[in-house]
DNA sequence: GCCAACGTTGGC
DNA sequence: GCCAACGTTGGC
């Protein structure tokens, strides 16, 4: 079992967007970044948690809680010219980029903002604090179980 | 809205 | 293969 942690802006796509999502369920496209895509296409795992964070956000903080769903496959988005996540280069034979499925686990009764993040030196090895863009990024289990005790009701 | 960090593109 | 120019992310 493996820890991850997903950002999303909620103005596009929020944790409350993911409870009302037929059977809580998402399909975590449009990922374009190849750090974030070896992640997704080489280590996730069914089964594997995933802590759901708001960027752009205020605050911004991690949300919440979801479980990968559905295995690594080929982001649909890519091979479809209508889409913004459209790309030329990609082909059925040789895709470049993938996705999953998530299903929500639950809200955070108490969200944890990325400045009680930064102030808690067990997070301080936090990928989240040290590279800032990583879309798609992975979390101990240490830190993960942690942030689940610290945002429990 | 600004800007630092960092990823991508393309000319050479 | 290098690197300058450019684009994007995301905190503030």
């Amino acid at each position: 079992m493996h820890y991850w942690l997903f950002k999303t802006e909620p103005q596009e796509f929020s944790i409350q967007d993911l409870a009302s999502a037929k059977n809580k369920t998402t399909r975590w496209d449009g990922i374009r970044n190849y750090q974030a895509r070896n992640f997704i296409r080489d280590q996730i795992h069914l089964g594997d948690e995933v802590l759901i964070y708001h960027s752009q956000s205020k605050p911004n903080a991690i949300v919440g809680a979801a479980r990968v769903v559905a295995a690594p496959y080929n982001d649909p988005a890519q091979f479809d010219p209508e889409s913004k996540y459209f790309d030329i280069k990609s082909t059925p034979d040789k895709p470049r980029w993938f996705c999953v499925d998530i299903q929500l686990i639950k809200i955070f009764a108490r969200p944890l903002a990325l400045e009680t993040v930064k102030r808690d030196e067990r997070l301080e090895g936090m990928v989240l604090l040290k590279q800032g863009r990583l879309s798609i990024q992975p979390v101990s289990e240490n830190e993960y179980s942690l942030i689940r005790r610290l945002t429990e009701s």
